[in-house]
Parts: structure tokens; C-alpha cells; sequence
DNA sequence: CCGCATCCTACCGGATACTG
DNA sequence: CAGTATCCGGTAGGATGCGG
């Protein structure tokens, strides 16, 4: 059942140099990381589930997040190449974000774990949640 | 491409009553949130590689962490049912864990994650890493 | 409208020591 | 061996105010 997935990882183990696989490890990690932060999947779900490019006030409201942290989010998400900014020099100013095809092609696994999460329950009974 | 996670999404969306299509969000963020924490994926990546259980000490010599924070990972993991432990009452004592199913339909997503990783790189030059 | 600067709190996580 | 208890430093992130 997850043979194919074990292969496909010991493939990448066998054929990628020791370096680029660690930086693939490395990668995967802080991708986890950075998705892992306060409103980070909220903000890449908003995203995905439209097809039109988001307003920071539009998502400001729409996500209920204080604009410090996601400022932050965006932030990190533009230098991940994650996302486009346009800033328009107009008056009021005005700034649209928009997914790059990069983390589109992400959009597949956020899938695969809604999949999951409706076949599945996580116990959070002892831990902290949102 | 990505058409047809978004309209799985959507599909989700739309046949699941609100309140379950809450807890399926809640669900994914939690299970992020959680595998972002420190150690999560390795001690992940450690069980998808191999057959066998493994020992708390052992892992801890594995991935060189500390026992507080192994600990907490595995607890958590354990108390969202990704990981069984099997306590032996033997002198010295041992103990021993293994992926449950569960987790196990979770590794294509990791899998995919990867194979992700090795196609894009993630620009951390902002951010903080490991 | 966009979003940074600041302040403050909570909490995570590393190190270390210790017990059944 | 398999953890727990304790202390402590770094930091994420919520709230708020202000500037361009």
C-alpha cells in the first residue's frame, strides 16, 4: 500500500547525491515548518480554493488575523517563492497576492490531507489546539 | 493539474455538513501543526524507512535529540493514534514503537512532499532554518 | 488601504540531573 | 533502559498604534 512511497523515497535516497538529498530533507522540513506557523495553511487554503489573487484586508477579514502575523506569513511565503505580490502604485494603495504554479503543485498534498483527515480523526484530546 | 484536488476540495465542501467540514480543517492544521514541531518529520521519516519498531534510545542516539523533547514528540504522536507503543515488563525495561496504519496512508503525501522538494527549491534566504 | 514598529506574554525546546 | 522534573533562553504571535 505505501510500498510505492518507500520506493520512491529509497529511489531518491539511491539516486540523489548525499547533498542534494539532504537539502531535499532540509526543504521538506522547513516547508513543514513554515507551514506549521499561525494562519499559514489557512492563508495557502484561501488561496487555493479560488482562482482569484487576495487583498491583504480582504484576507485580513476573511481569515480573522491580526495583521502583524499575517504580514509575517506573506512575507515568508513571497521569499519561498510561494506566492506573488503586485503592488499597484495607485491612490489608495492597493496590493494583490496570487499563488505561484510552484505551490500549486503543492495544492495535491494539502488535498491528499483533507483526504485523510475526513477518512481519519486525530486525538487531540491531550494536546493544544488552534 | 491541480484541477482535480480542487475539485475534490470541493466536493468535500459540499457534501459534508459544515461541522464536519470544519473538523476536517481543524484536522489537517493540527496534524501541520504538529509535524512542524522540532524533531516531528525525522522521527516520521525514521519509522517510514524502516520495517521494524523502534527503541526509545535508540532513536534518541539516531537523530541525536534530546529525551524531553523525544518524549513529548512521541506522546503526542502516540495520543493522535500515529504511532503504537508496546511497553514490555521486563528488567531492564523496554519499549518499542511502530507506525500504525493510520500514519502509514499519511507517507504518500510525505512521499510527495519530497518529490515536490526535488523539483522546486524552498528560498530560505529570509527565514530562520534548523 | 497596506502593513510595519512596538510591547508583552506564552510556550517551545535544549540541557541537565535524577528515578523506577 | 526509559523516561520525568526542572530550569531557562529564544521566539512566535496577539494587540495596538501609527505612518506612507
Amino acid at each position: 500500500m505505501d510500498e510505492t512511497i518507500r520506493e520512491r523515497i529509497e529511489w531518491l535516497r539511491e539516486t540523489l547525491a548525499p547533498v542534494e538529498h539532504e537539502e531535499i530533507e532540509e526543504t521538506v522540513t522547513t516547508l513543514i515548518e513554515v507551514f506549521g506557523r499561525a494562519y499559514a495553511i489557512d492563508v495557502l487554503r484561501t488561496f487555493a480554493l479560488s482562482n482569484e489573487p487576495w487583498r491583504f484586508s480582504d484576507l485580513e477579514a476573511e481569515l480573522d488575523a491580526p495583521p502583524s502575523t499575517l504580514s509575517a506569513r506573506l512575507a515568508e511565503f513571497e521569499a519561498a517563492g510561494l506566492i506573488d505580490r503586485h503592488a499597484y502604485g495607485e491612490m489608495p494603495p492597493r496590493v494583490e497576492y496570487e499563488p505561484t504554479e510552484k505551490v500549486r503543485e503543492l495544492f495535491p498534498a494539502v488535498g491528499y490531507l483533507h483526504w485523510w483527515a475526513s477518512r481519519h480523526d486525530l486525538d487531540t484530546s491531550d494536546g493544544r489546539k488552534a
